[in-house]
DNA sequence: CAGCATCCTTCCTGATACTG
DNA sequence: CAGTATCAGGAAGGATGCTG
């Protein structure tokens, strides 16, 4: 039972109608739907494996994220009427319109967080 | 009392440590956060001044949020000694040079949010 | 295989009152 | 003015067992 008048839900629909910002973060505000995203920027890829790509995701959160998805229009799912079951999934035309975003999020986050330490093993002389 | 090693903790900073993309999100991530980024890229603002600028937020978030953006390198925080106080913020290089990044997403979010007259689910929940 | 159902924990956000 | 303290609620994420 959600609270549709919450301030907090109130809050939430305000920002997203206010700016586009808080729209596309609201898009791929899930913790795992980035790496979701990414998964699939590959190609299709069907639910035991996305499971496997994306370690450390349960599968509860892993199937509310993908719904959440398909629902905001960014993946497909594709369901084979086999037994046993086969489901796959694939981003959608929208999804795929975000690959550039995703690109300059991923190049800023590269860029300027703190490295704490260079992990490359190879001696760079300087 | 935080958990340092529950597994959602762990896992948020695999992800963060993983790629650029959970980095960038976890900075920009917080619901206040676009909305202050936004408003300081027209300048340096007092506290008051964002109090009022951002309708809805609560003082205890404001200051979360902008002791978050803080520690992360993205704002300054100018303190002048005087009585009544009066504090300033203002965005670092780094978070000006988010600016981009943030009209990249907002762009995107304009562009493909649905419209008005395609009215979308009113989250029906029930 | 691809998931639901159930229960639980943690985190985030908020309202309100108070202070240097 | 620019916060802090306290109390609280809800949303997000997680563990585990079960099913068509």
């Amino acid at each position: 039972m959600r609270k549709e008048n919450s301030s907090n839900a109130i809050n939430g629909r305000q920002l997203r109608g206010d700016c586009g910002t808080a729209y596309t973060l609201s898009l791929i505000g899930g913790r795992w739907k980035p790496s979701i995203l990414w998964k699939l920027l590959d190609g299709r890829l069907r639910y035991s494996e996305l499971k496997k790509a994306i370690t450390g995701v349960s599968e509860r959160v892993l199937v509310l994220q993908l719904r959440e998805l398909e629902s905001d229009g960014l993946i497909s799912r594709i369901v084979y009427p086999e037994v046993p079951p086969r489901v796959e999934y694939e981003l959608t035309t929208l999804g795929y319109s975000m690959e550039a975003l995703l690109q300059h999020i991923s190049d800023w986050g590269a860029a300027h967080r703190p490295q704490e330490e260079d992990p490359l093993p190879v001696a760079v002389e300087n």
